[in-house]
This record gives C-alpha cells, sequence and structure tokens, in this order.
DNA sequence: ACCTGAACACCGTTCAAGT
DNA sequence: ACCTGAACACCGTTCAAGT
C-alpha cells in the first residue's frame, strides 16, 4: 500500500501533538513513516506548506457556538473554545500563529466571528475590528502560555504561579467587553 | 581588540533588522564578526538566550506614554509605540513572541500598563487582564502581519489590501474600550 | 505512480588545543 | 582571556535512477 496524503498530515500532527513542534522534522516523519525523506516531496510540497495545511485543519476544528446564546457569550465561548482547541496540541498556538499561510480574515473561524458580531447589528467595519481583536488576542495569550510551557518541559524555567484560567478568562471578559461596547457604543 | 557580548548582540539586532529572522545563524553571525562559529560561544551561552536578550531589549525600547494625558488615551498610545517598535525590525513580532525569555507580566511594559490601569482606579486583577489583553492583542495582530509581508518577500503570498494601520487602530480601539469598560463598570 | 540513493548546502553546539 | 580547528549530530530539499 502506497502512502497516502492524509498518513503524512495524521502523522505530521501525532508527532507536533506528542513531542512539540520542534521535534516535528521531515526526516524523523519520514522515519515514522517507514519510507526515506524524499518520499515525502512526493505528497507534500514543502514543509511550510504541510505546517500551514495542519494549522488550518487545527482552526477548522473549533465548533460554531450555540446560535441561540447571547451574541456576547457566543464570543467568549468561541474564544474559549479556540483556546482550547490550541491547547490540545503541544506548541498549537506557535504553528497556526507561523504557520498560517491563508490569513485570519479569510479562516472559518474568522467568518463566524464577523457573523456573529454582524447580526448584532454591527457594520462591517466594527465586525473586522471584533475580529482582529479577539482572534489575535487568543492566538497570543496561548502562544506565550505554550512557549513557556516548552521552556518549563526543558527545564529552562520555573513553572508559573496562579491559575491560567482564570487569567484567560479575565482577559477574553475585557477583550469581548470591549467588542460590544464598540459594536452598540450608543447602548452605553 | 577582542569581541565583546555588545558586539555581538548588535550585529544579531543588526542582521535581524535587515534580513529577517530566518538569516540570523551563529554561523553567518560569526562570519559577520569575522570570527569562527565557536567563538560566539564564549560571549554568549546560546542562540536561544541571545535571541531572548533581543527580543527584551527591543521591549524596554518602547517609550512610557505620557503622563498627562487621559488614561485611555495612554493606553492607545503605548500600543501604538509598540507596534511601531516591533515594525521597525523584520520579523521583531516573532522575535519577541518566541524569544522573550521572561513573562510579559515581568516585564517593563507590562508593569507601565497596569500602572496606568492601576492609577485610574482599578484593582490588580483588573489591571493584569488589560495587560495581557493590551500586549497579546498587539504583539498577536505584528506577527500576522510580519509574517504575512515575509511571505510576500519570498514570492509566496500576494500582498495584502486594504489600510494595515487604520485595521490596527480599529482593532487597538476595542481592546482599549474593553479595558475602560471592566476597570469602571459602574461607570457605563 | 511512488519511492530510493545519494548528494548539496546548510544548521547549533562542544571542546581540546592554541595564543 | 579569548579564539581556532575540527568534529558531532543533525537539518530541508532536489533529483536521477529504480520499480
Amino acid at each position: 500500500m502506497p502512502l497516502t496524503r492524509r498518513d503524512v498530515l495524521d502523522t505530521a500532527r501525532r508527532l507536533v501533538a506528542d513531542y512539540g513542534l520542534g521535534d516535528l522534522t521531515m526526516r524523523r516523519l519520514a522515519f515514522e513513516l517507514g519510507v526515506k525523506p524524499g518520499a515525502i516531496y512526493w505528497h507534500v510540497p514543502s514543509k511550510q506548506a504541510l505546517l500551514a495545511e495542519l494549522a488550518d485543519e487545527l482552526l477548522d476544528s473549533v465548533p460554531e457556538p450555540s446560535p441561540r446564546k447571547r451574541w456576547d457569550r457566543q464570543l467568549l465561548q468561541l474564544g474559549t473554545d479556540l483556546r482550547a482547541a490550541l491547547r490540545s496540541h503541544t506548541d498549537a498556538a506557535e504553528l497556526v500563529a507561523a504557520g498560517r499561510a491563508t490569513s485570519l480574515a479569510s479562516s472559518q473561524l474568522g467568518k463566524s466571528v464577523m457573523a456573529i458580531v454582524q447580526r448584532s447589528g454591527a457594520g462591517e467595519r466594527q465586525a473586522s475590528a471584533a475580529r482582529d481583536a479577539l482572534l489575535h488576542f487568543v492566538i497570543g495569550f496561548t502562544f506565550d502560555e505554550q512557549s513557556h510551557e516548552s521552556l518549563v518541559r526543558h527545564g529552562a524555567s520555573p513553572a508559573r504561579l496562579g491559575d491560567s484560567d482564570r487569567t484567560f478568562d479575565d482577559a477574553l471578559a475585557v477583550v469581548v467587553r470591549g467588542i460590544v461596547a464598540s459594536a452598540r457604543p450608543s447602548a452605553s
């Protein structure tokens, strides 16, 4: 049975999830698939393209928030779910931050955020500012979290004190409050 | 005249600024300093430590906002200045995001944001949420911007349309509005 | 169509030995 | 004190040749 593109992607995903982004090398990936390094390049044009594909699939795995909730709660849920998806893989935030070929704007996730904000009556400009603020914050926060965890794993830094879930929730609430205040400035 | 630690840092900084993070290698750095690769390690313990030092120096270069302004304007200024500092070097946001040894919380910049928010009467918990929301957003936004520019430089992606300064200002305004709304919930 | 063999042009890091 | 020489253990990528 020949290797498929899916085999390559799945094994790459597993390597990142289990060992972190630094341990995903084309040579290691080839070894894991029982094949020589050059063979990978028949299925995938480059390592960059492979990372971009993994990043997109990860973002697409974030569920749509329930449309029956209040729209600000939908945004909180989406932010929380995105962080959870990123935290399910070692170094996933770095993967998404560095490896994303398409911008956040063209991602399904970006469109979801805009749709939620626009359903509240806001215009397109406000909706895209909301999208940028929310997604960049969540990815940036989780990136920082996971970079630090990576240092701790390698014994290069002491563990952080404090409840990082609460810290995240507090800051996410700040961002969402800003979105609410910007979407309907007359309601304040 | 022997090499100094400062020579190493300055030349590394120049390489990143001029050619991007991918072109900063210990070997290239050694060549640029007229020295063999191993010599670098007498001045600096590792490449990671070198990057962390560069990142910290870059963050420390962001000026304190004028304390005579309204506090929300100070936050806008600080966010804008941070983005400007990051944009003064190729790939600087990635450098800061990936290479920062100390967390944002312990940086001078993080302390400045908290001080501004606390001067407005907010508590410590609200101030740290504000710091996280603001700094992670700015760094995340600029990272995305510079990653995309790097792709464009290498001809792997078309240039983005639209005014990125306006996009940034809009989203920064959202975050700061959230901080204001969170710092004094009674005032809304 | 799919893969191997083998090379090309690199990396970061270590460390005995030199001066 | 500061650096060289030389190695160790890797990288991503290409591509003729095999099956």
